[in-house]
Formats: structure tokens, sequence, C-alpha cells
RNA sequence: UAGGGCGUAGCCAAGCGGUAAGGCAACGGCCUUUGGAGCCGUGAUCGGAGGUUCGAAUCCUCCCGCCCUAACCA
């Protein structure tokens, strides 16, 4: 453990696990686990899960599972399962030889069933779902009043353990339809929890399960698969969010009712969300099947598979994980945080590259004719070690439009009609003059350049308030540039008027697609994957769809723009 | 409504009876061949009201607000 580890105050779930080890629970050792439902990619929201369960283990020399909870087939899928696996890979953890399924214990929690009916505490009911719901006392809506009966018993409720052990044989059996029967735990109609209101332990599904295939057609329920399967794996610590605390009594009373080899805790936190965007693997399933993206890793997802595809890092994401912290306070995280964290891991590693977005040619009037020159530029001056590049400086050059204004605003200090700025690594340079077009656009500029101050630096002394991003014409590569934006147009999606849905919060310029973007020539042979900080622009990210011959880049995020947000105010100001 | 939780600056979050850490954001300033990065500075009496105590964000009581469960989903 770091120094930093150790006075770093630790969250309330390290302070239980630390106190567990130093009194000697579980004979010191730590054990937790990762179990997604293989339904969904994984999201950001995971990603704190995954952080936490894999980083308590391994601060306290423990081990951590990946368990599939795949008590569902209906649901369930081999493509998720694949998926998640690389994710959690990517975010560089490593699970070794542990890899489990909550179906791999499936003919256990079956004989545990059986055993709980010869103990006379479970029984099977013939109720519908209606009616089960009806029997534990669904709430009552009475106009703003919500009454909550208490709940009475099934009239099957007190069959005999050999009828049970019967029936529920011949639900293994397959010899009943799809919600014909159910076994259901014998705890308490009338408790006032309402999981503990004999909670449904197996449904009928004949339904193909990805890994059992036909063997079985009862499935567990969540409740009766999870807190077993900890057992069975020797979880010491089950840290899980907050919306199962309900469910930890009954959690704690399968275990205590059932012969098993381990006890494990269970802990609850809340769960990560973030502004902007929707962390609901309901929704986020929504969002693909409807078609408002992509697919899982469109790069506007915040999915594990689209943050990746955007740019985003394995270590950004932890550093963020780490940031927010753990608790039980519900809460929205700021998206700046992510984009932060992103900032601060790419500024000390990504490559500075030179790319012209949104092209304007400008020609240096006094540069020789056909003369080409290799200019040095610094790759990254956060990391001398990544050495510098020579990029090609000619008469005719791409700046970006934004770089210049014919008639200048107030604290616009970059190029202008007789205004003179550096483009980088190379000169000083002048605006002697502007082309328009017949409809009055801007299509060229004209320019004098200092020969004194080749690389940027004026021998006599001279400042300039600006320096710009250039790629020579001659040279530049054409390139698209996908620039994305919020998926959604306010902080919280899901809090929408009446007679409004979600999915109306969608930003509809959640990306916009540049396909005319210049950049410097050793940009050419770039890999998927590979990610740059365009100079003065953000970060940047091959896309997989990129070749050699059409070089495609995703924008991860814009650098901090400070004129940006002097322009923001500027337009504000003046409607 | 019942049961279970939560409530410290715009956001996240330390604090565990001794007199409010830190980070993000925001706003100033310095520096700068990225209006980037970096550096410096600026903000809260702790949901409310009582009480216990020499002393309370930390203990007690009541109140208020928000969230979760009320699927044969997890």
């Amino acid at each position: 453990m770091s120094e930093e580890q150790k006075t770093t105050p630790r969250d309330f779930i390290r302070q239980i696990v630390a106190a567990d080890v130093a009194a000697g629970k579980n004979g010191g050792r730590v054990h937790t686990r990762f179990p997604p439902e293989p339904n969904a990619y994984l999201h950001i929201g995971h990603a704190k899960s995954i952080s936490l369960n894999f980083g308590v283990a391994a601060e306290f020399g423990g081990r951590c599972n990946l368990r599939f909870d795949d008590t569902n087939p209906e649901k369930e899928e081999v493509e998720y399962i694949n998926a998640i696996k690389g994710d959690i890979r990517w975010l560089g953890y490593d699970w070794e030889d542990r890899e489990y399924y909550a179906s791999d214990y499936f003919a256990q929690l079956y004989e545990w069933a059986e055993y709980l009916i010869n103990q006379g505490k479970a029984y099977v009911d013939d109720l519908s779902a209606e009616e089960i719901s009806e029997y534990r006392g669904r709430a009552i809506h009475d106009g703003d009043k919500i009454i909550t009966p208490p709940g009475k018993d099934s009239p099957y409720r007190n069959r005999s353990v050999e009828e049970n052990l019967d029936l529920f044989r011949r639900m293994r059996a397959c010899e009943f339809p799809d919600g014909a029967k159910t076994l259901r735990a014998k705890i308490d109609m009338r408790h006032p929890n309402l999981n503990m209101r004999d909670p449904v332990m197996y449904r009928i599904m004949h339904a193909s399960h990805p890994r059992t295939g036909d063997k079985w057609c009862i499935y567990p329920t969540y409740d009766w698969a999870h807190g077993q399967s900890d057992a069975i794996e020797g979880i010491t610590h089950s840290l899980c969010t907050l919306e199962f605390e309900v469910h930890r009594p009954l959690y704690d009373w399968f275990l205590d009712n059932l012969p098993v080899p381990h006890r494990p805790r269970q802990i609850e936190f809340s769960r990560l969300n973030l502004t902007y965007t929707v962390l609901s693997k309901r929704k986020l399933l929504q969002l693909v099947e409807k078609g408002h993206v992509a697919g899982w890793d469109d790069p506007r997802m915040p999915t594990i598979a689209g943050l990746r595809r955007r740019g985003y890092t394995p270590e950004a994401i932890r550093d963020l994980c780490a940031r927010v912290g753990v608790t039980k306070a519900e809460g929205i995280v700021e998206y700046e945080l992510l984009e932060y964290c992103l900032r601060q891991d790419l500024n000390k590693r990504a490559l500075r590259r030179m790319a012209v977005l949104h092209p304007l040619r400008v020609v240096i009037d006094n540069y020789p004719d056909g003369q080409t020159e290799e200019l040095d530029a610094i790759n990254n001056p956060e990391d001398e070690a990544a050495g510098t590049r020579k990029v090609p400086f000619s008469k005719v050059l791409y700046i970006e439009r934004d770089d210049f204004m014919e008639t200048p605003v107030p604290k616009f200090y970059r190029l202008a009609p007789g205004r003179e700025v550096r483009l980088r690594y190379a000169y000083f340079i002048k605006c002697t003059d502007v082309v328009k077009d017949e409809t009055g656009e801007i299509v060229e500029i004209h320019a004098t350049y200092d020969p004194a101050t080749r690389g940027g630096d004026a021998p006599d002394g001279r400042k300039v308030k600006a320096t710009l991003h250039w790629v020579s014409v001659a040279h530049a590569i054409s390139a698209e540039v996908r620039l994305y934006d919020r998926l959604f147009k306010v902080k919280n999606p899901l809090q929408v008027e009446v007679g409004h849905d979600w999915l109306d919060n969608l930003n509809p310029d959640s990306v916009k697609i540049l396909t005319e973007c210049k950049l410097e020539p050793s940009l050419a042979d770039v890999q998927p994957g590979d990610r740059f900080q365009f100079e003065r622009l953000g970060y940047f990210c091959v896309d997989p769809a990129s070749t050699r011959g059409h070089v495609v880049f995703n924008r991860t995020a814009t650098l901090r723009d400070t004129w940006a947000k002097i322009r923001g105010r500027q337009t504000a100001a003046h409607g």
C-alpha cells in the first residue's frame, strides 16, 4: 500500500473491511466479487463497482471474482458476456481463473431448495404473479394517500412437505407451463419488509440458457441465488448498490436457514450518476434499440465500450472512480470531472500534433515559391522523452477559420488585418489582405512573414499575443473528424415535465461530422485507438473504422477553452 | 402508507464530541511559442427546531426534504 493510500481517508466500506480484518473475521481473508448480469454492456457506473471490488481486494491482499449473475435466460446473451469480460480487462482488472457463473450453482441451489422444503421453510405456490402481488399487500393508491395492506397467506401455503417436494420435483421435470407455479420461501406474510413476505425462489421458464441450455426449466430468482453464490465462493464482503439494501434481511435469512459453508456480508453503496447522460442498462438498451445511437460502442454512450471508442483512457475512468469516492449518499457527479480526469491523463501522455478542422487558406506573399522547410516541433512539452518531429512549412498554409476575424472584437487577439501573430514552431506572420468570394465569404488571407523569427522567436524581443496552429497545404493529409458533444442537452435527462419523455432531452447536436479537415503529414499512418492532442483544440482518438486512405478521428474532449468562455459571455451580454 | 436509507459550499467528499480537509466547477492574478498545462488566491457553521454538554456537523428528541422496495428483473 502506498503512502498516499495510507494517509487518504478511507471510505466507509474500506473502514468496515479494515475493521473486519483487524478483528480476525474470515481468518483475516478478504474476498469480493463483481457480479454483472449479462444482459447489457457495462457502463461507467459499473466501473465504479469494478474499481471498488477489485480495489478493495487488492488493497487488503485478497481476491475478486468475476461472477455472471445469469439467472434470467430470457434477457441474457453470450455477446454480453464477452463484451463485459473485454471491458473489465480493458479497465485493467484481472480475475485470473476466477470466472464464475451463478448457473454453475444451479444444482446446489436446487438441493438447498429441497432442504428448505424439508425444513418446512419453502412451499410450492399455484398463485399467479398478479395474485402473489395482491396477497403480498401491494400498495393501494387512494388519491394522494398510499395504504400498505398487511399481506395474507396464500391458500397453498400449508401444503405438506411431501406434496411440496413432489410438486417441486415435477416443476423441475418441466411438467408445468411457464408461470403455473413458483417455489416460495415461507417467512412471514405480515412482515413489514415486503421482501420478507414469502419471496419467490424459483419460477418456471421454458427458456434455453446461454450456458445450461435446456437442462433447466426452473430458474432461481436473484434473491435466491445471490447470497448463496457468495457463500459458495467464500465471498467475505458482498458489495452492491443501495437498491439492494431492503433485500439484505432476506439475503441474511437464506444464509441463516441453509447449511452454507461460509457467511458473507452484504454492504451497500450509492451508484454513480453523471450529468448529461443516463446510467441505466434499460435506458441504454433503449437508445441502442431505437437507433438513437449507433450501438453500444457509440462514442456518445457512457458505456465502457463507448468511452473507449471516444478516446477515454482506463486511467481516466479509474481516476474518476477514485475521486468520487464511495458513500451512501446519492447524487450526480458533474461530467466535467470526468473530462478533467481525461485531460490530466492525456496532458502528460498524448503526443501533440497540428490539425486544422475548419481550414482557411493563408498565402505568405514574401515566402519563396516552391520552397519547403522542415521545422522542429516538440512532441509533448510535458514529456521531454517524447522528443521532437519535423513539420513541413511552405508558402500556402491552412489555419483555423476561428483564428481570423476581419473586424476583431475586444479580447480577440488572434489574426486580423494588420495584426501579427506567431505560427507555432514557424514564423511570425502579419495579415496584409483578405480575399472574399462573391457572397462575401472570406476564402483566403494574405500575409507576410518575418524570416528572422524562424522557429517562433523574435530576435528583437518583440511579442505577439497569439500563437496559431497551421498545416502546409501542399503537405496536408485530409481526414474526417467527428466532434462529439453531450448526448443529452440537460443535466438530468430523466427529470421530465409531464407530457414529455426523457428521450425528448436528447441533444440533437451531439455529433458533428467534419470531412474536410487537414492534418500534418505525420498523422498519415495512425492506427485505430491512437490518441493525440491536436494543439489548441483538444484530444482526439483514431476511430476503429479509420483506414490509411480514410483517416477518421473522434474528439474525446476539447481543451479547456477560456476564449470560448469569453465569447460565451460576450454573446450572452449582447443577446 | 409500511419498511429501509440519505441530507456538510454549484457538484463530489473528509469529519466518528474539542471548535469545518481535499478535489471538480466558478472567479481573480502570475506564467506561457497550445487563450492548454502549471502556480497563487477567493467560498460553507454543517436540512430545520429544540435538548444534553464547559464544548456538537459529530449524542438525544421532534420536524422537513429526497431516494429505495411494494416484479415469478437484477
